[in-house]
Order: C-alpha cells, then sequence, then structure tokens
RNA sequence: GCAUCCGUAGCUCAGUAGGUAGAGCACUCGGCUUUUAACCGAUUGGUCCUGCGUUCGAGUCGCAGCGGAUGCACCA
C-alpha cells in the first residue's frame, strides 16, 4: 500500500514491496525451494478440525500422553518459547502443537527457521495435554502448506488501527475473531429471514440494480453508464417498484434481500451500499404487517443471542412481543406537549417548530413540517422497539391513506435505540391517487429536491392493471444486524466496508499526462 | 458538506524549552530450555503523513493538502 506521495506503507502492519520484513519472507521462500519444498502445494488430509479434537479430548486430563495419531491443519498464528509452543488456527478455533526437538527428524528441525507467523502447515503427531492444561498435538511431522509474504500483526498489541482493519479486513478477520462472529452472525439472520419467508411461501425474485429511473425512495442515487445504449443508468435505491409489479403481475407473496445503493454520506450507520429486505404481501395491511414483523425479527434474535433480549452499547433492548404502537401524533405529544392535530395549517405547524426550536429547511408542507418535528424531538427516545404509526400523507408518496384518519396514511415505521430499523405499510394500490402523488414529488424534483421520486409511468401502468390489497415493508438488514450484534458502526457488519482510496499521485510529467483508454472512455460515444 | 481530534521504526508508544531520532516488543544472528506474550546476549530497522513557510536550526511553531476517527447534516 502506498500513500499519496507515493512511498511509504500508510496503513499499520502492512509490508510494501522492499519492507524488510517481507524480504525475509520471500528469502526464506527461496530457501525452501532450493531444498525442493513447494510452497503452495495442492492438498492436505486432515483427520480432525480443531473444535473436533477440543470436544473429543475434552476428559483428557493435565499431563496426560496419548498414542492418538491426528492430522491437522490451519495458520500458524502465535509462537511460544522458540517455537516450542505453536497456536494453530483453523476456522473452528485453535490447537496447540508441541514441537519438541526429540519427536521431531532433524531435518523437519532445521526447517522450522523457515516458517513464519502466518504460514499455513498441515502436521501429524499424537495428542496430549500440557502441564498448563492446553490440549496439544506433540508434532511428529510437518509439510508446508502455503508460506505466507505478509508479517502478521503484533500478537501482543493485535490489529487495532481502525483504518488498517476496515482497508485490510481479510488481515481483521484473520486477528481479531470478533470479526468472524459477526459475519457469520449477519449470514444466520439472513438465513433465518429467508426460512421464515420460505416456510411461509414467499419467493425470492430478483429485480434489477440497473434501471432508468431510481425510484422507490427518498435517496440520491448513483449514476453509471451503458456504453452500447449509451444511455446514463442509476444504481437501484430501492426494489420497491419491482417488487410491486410481480404484486401486479400474479404473485401474491414475494420478497428480496438486495443491495442498495444511495449516493450520501458515510458515517457509522450508513454506508453507500447496504442491504434491504424487502417483502410485499397481498391481501393484508399494516396491522397484519406489524404482527408479521414482530415475529419475523423475534425469531432472528431468537438465532442469533439466543432470545429476546438483546445488549446494544449501554441499553438492553427486549424484542419480546407486542411491541408498543404509537401514533406519530401521540408520539410528537409525549416528547414535548405539542398537539399537531389542533393546528391545521402549515404556517401554525411552522410556527410552533420553530418555537420549539425545530430547524426546518425544506418542508412546503403541514406533514412535511410534523414529520420533521417528528424526527428532531421524538425519536431519538425511542429505545425499546417501537412501532411509530400513521404518517402524514405528504411525507408518504406510496403508502395508501388511512381508513379514518384524513391527512395520513397507513404507515409505520420501527424505531430501536432512536434509530429507524423498519419502514412498511399498507400499500397504496390506487393508480388515480398514486399518479397525483408521483406527480407531486416529479414536481418537487424539478424544482431541485435532489431526493424526490420520479414519475415512473410504468409504475402507474402496471397499478392500472390492478393491483389487490398489499402490505410491505423494508428491513435494512444491516442496521438489524447491528442491534443483534452490538455493532457500534455499520462497518463492523460488512464484510468489506466502502472506504476513501489512496490515490498514487503521479510521479513524473509524463506520468502525469492523461492515460489514453481512460481519455477515450471519458468520451461518451 | 460542516466541526473537533488523530498521523514518529513492522506494532505499542516516548520525545523535555525549537538543538545528534528513542524504548519495549517483533524481525535477523547466537545461546539455552519438556511447558506457555519463555529467558539471556548481539545486530538491524526512520522521508517523524505530504508540501510550503518561520528560524542559524523544525518531530516540535504557522499555513495548505492527504488519510482516518467521532459528532452534526443527509438518510436506512
Amino acid at each position: 500500500m502506498v500513500n499519496s506521495h507515493g512511498r511509504r506503507s500508510i496503513v499499520s502492519g502492512i509490508e510494501i514491496e522492499g519492507g524488510r520484513l517481507r524480504t525475509e519472507r520471500l528469502r526464506k521462500l527461496e530457501e525452501l525451494k532450493s531444498l525442493g519444498i513447494k510452497p503452495y502445494p495442492y492438498r492436505f488430509e486432515r483427520t480432525h478440525k480443531a473444535q473436533d479434537l477440543q470436544e473429543q479430548y475434552k476428559e483428557l486430563e493435565k499431563e496426560v500422553e496419548t498414542q492418538d495419531v491426528v492430522r491437522v491443519c490451519g495458520k500458524i498464528m502465535n509462537e511460544r518459547n522458540s517455537w516450542m509452543f505453536v497456536d494453530l488456527y483453523d476456522e473452528t478455533g485453535k490447537i496447540q502443537l508441541f514441537c519438541h526437538k526429540e519427536s521431531l527428524p532433524q531435518e523437519k528441525l532445521d526447517q522450522r527457521k523457515l516458517l513464519d507467523k502466518g504460514d499455513y502447515i498441515g502436521v501429524t503427531g499424537t495428542i496430549r495435554r500440557t502441564k498448563a492444561g492446553e490440549l496439544s498435538v506433540r508434532v511428529t511431522d510437518w509439510e508446508l502448506l502455503c508460506k505466507s509474504l505478509q508479517p502478521m500483526p503484533d500478537s501482543w498489541d493485535g490489529f487495532n488501527d481502525v483504518e488498517a482493519r476496515y482497508r485490510h479486513r481479510y488481515v481483521d478477520m484473520l486477528v481479531n475473531p470478533s470479526v468472524r462472529d459477526t459475519l457469520r452472525k449477519r449470514s444466520v439472520v439472513i438465513r433465518t429471514i429467508r426460512k421464515f419467508l420460505d416456510d411461509r411461501d414467499f419467493l425470492e425474485i430478483e429485480t434489477p440494480t440497473l434501471q432508468v429511473e431510481a425510484g422507490g425512495a427518498d435517496a440520491r442515487p448513483f449514476v453509471t453508464h451503458h456504453n452500447t445504449l449509451d444511455i446514463d443508468l442509476f444504481l437501484r435505491i430501492a426494489t420497491e417498484l419491482h417488487l410491486k409489479r410481480l404484486i401486479v403481475g400474479g404473485f401474491e407473496r414475494v420478497y428480496e434481500i438486495g443491495r442498495i445503493f444511495r449516493n450520501e454520506g458515510i458515517s457509522t450507520r450508513h454506508n453507500p451500499e447496504f442491504t434491504m429486505l424487502e417483502m410485499y404481501c397481498a391481501y393484508g395491511d399494516y396491522n397484519d404487517l406489524m404482527d408479521f414483523t414482530e415475529e419475523m425479527i423475534c425469531e432472528c434474535a431468537t438465532a442469533v443471542a439466543g432470545g429476546t433480549k438483546v445488549k446494544y452499547g449501554e441499553h438492553e433492548i427486549d424484542f419480546a412481543r407486542p411491541w408498543k404502537r404509537v401514533r406519530m401524533n401521540d408520539a410528537i405529544k409525549n416528547a414535548c406537549g405539542l398537539d399537531v392535530e389542533s393546528i391545521p395549517t402549515f404556517e401554525g405547524m411552522k410556527e410552533a417548530a420553530t418555537k420549539l426550536g425545530v430547524h426546518l429547511d425544506k418542508e412546503e408542507t403541514r406533514g412535511e413540517v410534523i414529520n420533521t418535528i417528528f424526527e428532531s424531538k421524538a425519536e431519538a427516545s425511542l429505545i425499546q422497539p417501537t412501532f411509530i404509526i400513521d404518517y402524514p400523507v405528504e411525507v408518504s408518496p406510496l403508502t395508501k391513506a388511512h381508513r379514518n384518519n384524513p391527512g395520513e396514511v397507513e404507515r409505520f415505521e420501527l424505531f430501536c435505540t432512536g434509530r429507524e430499523l423498519a419502514n412498511g405499510y399498507s400499500e397504496l394500490t390506487d393508480p388515480l391517487d398514486q399518479r397525483q402523488r408521483l406527480e407531486n414529488q416529479a414536481r418537487k424534483k424539478a424544482a431541485g429536491n435532489e431526493e424526490a421520486m420520479p414519475l415512473d409511468l410504468d409504475f402507474i401502468l402496471a397499478m392500472e392493471y390492478g393491483m389487490p390489497p398489499t402490505m410491505g415493508i423494508g428491513i435494512g438488514i444491516d442496521r438489524l444486524v447491528m442491534f443483534l450484534t452490538d455493532s457500534a458502526s455499520i462497518r463492523d457488519v460488512i464484510a468489506f466496508p466502502t472506504m476513501k482510496p489512496i490515490v498514487e499521485p503521479p510521479k513524473t510529467a509524463k506520468d502525469a499526462q492523461p492515460d489514453k483508454d481512460a481519455e477515450a472512455v471519458s468520451r461518451k460515444g
């Protein structure tokens, strides 16, 4: 890795070409080759994984030697007492190697000097437990499975440089077990959701990532270019509009767990690409959907945390059902005493917001102001899982009007530790109403609001063919995994989070000239 | 996008008032050991993030930039 000025490693622990530690390993690699040893062989027949041995010999007492011969393999992570003790790791955990000179042939003793931490080896040996109580393999033979050229992070100080951890996540995974644990739990969450939905006859259907217009959410999209068609395309910001087309198409239960791209700020809670579950189910409304959501998330919590109680930072969150359901207007009243229902006008609402110290920006309607008041006054206090229900129609262009309350829609958002976790509603199925709402959005977009939705005429056309009553929800998988794994940053639950690249500047005037190919590509046509 | 903080050896860090660039660990070499970051000895290792400036002299002071962290904004 080279920094912006072309010389040294900018992130800790990584050896650039010419680095001393790497050069030393290259020397050992050459020496191994000269001894006729293949440093990158093809396979190893193992009899046990580390965890198998730990379990199988749980009862073996200290200082007891067995004659049981095993073959294990893995990565050398640590060494003590001049390589008499070696910690060998495989995916399941650790097994200590006991490498005494009297158990090893002279040749293998000599070649030991060519091994480093980070190398993969396979060993043959017998099982024993040491005086210190550590289950070990007394090594009688070993073979190299991979020579590593990079130094492993210092085992005493650890691999703590945050930037290095995210830029070189493979090292982070090797050294910090919690990283693997979190990613494993993420996999469990996704598997649990799939099983939950599949068991209820849902179909997982993939919808387009490249779209002519990016709709279905308020967000700025990424733009890309298709060369042959010579058109700009957008990366999707939601899967909603296509999944609803599937409902129109006659599927009654569909979902997608897919990558979403939003061209917005990066923070501990936002990555430019993230994973969202969107699920749509015909003939149900938002009340049914809240029950459904509770059940599904409880199942995830149980699968990952073993129960409904989860520690998150300083909070203990209990997902036990049922969760509170609070009308947005009541949530505002509870938080700051304001009764928005007594204020019928946009101007009046604006005044009330200002009086409360709520900063308004681009709000143009009464409903938008109510939503902003909620976000700045009430949201943060929603620690335990809470459904906020009945949103203003102006902030919900895809949601069916409330059956009783004019000006409101049948929508909920799920909050937890003051953060939004899910967004669901009775889907708007009236094509004429939908057209009007999207035309309003398009007007805003034309007026310069980059997050407003485009007018998707094909979506409206689809709805004119007829869409049954439908409930639909989107759940941010990354956020959910954050809660269930007590992760402070979204980066901790993503295998390879987005990082700003380290750019190598031109070293000479000649290099500084634009690359011809790049130039050609940048000219459209 | 805004604010605050951070950047010295592979790692963790020290660096006094602006005056020769330091320690421990790691690496390498040698010794020793059947029991746990072993230990003992020796060597090696630096563009102090980059650039410009102030100064006789800058790791240290100033300005600009790069990268990161956190918070805010946006949003899920």
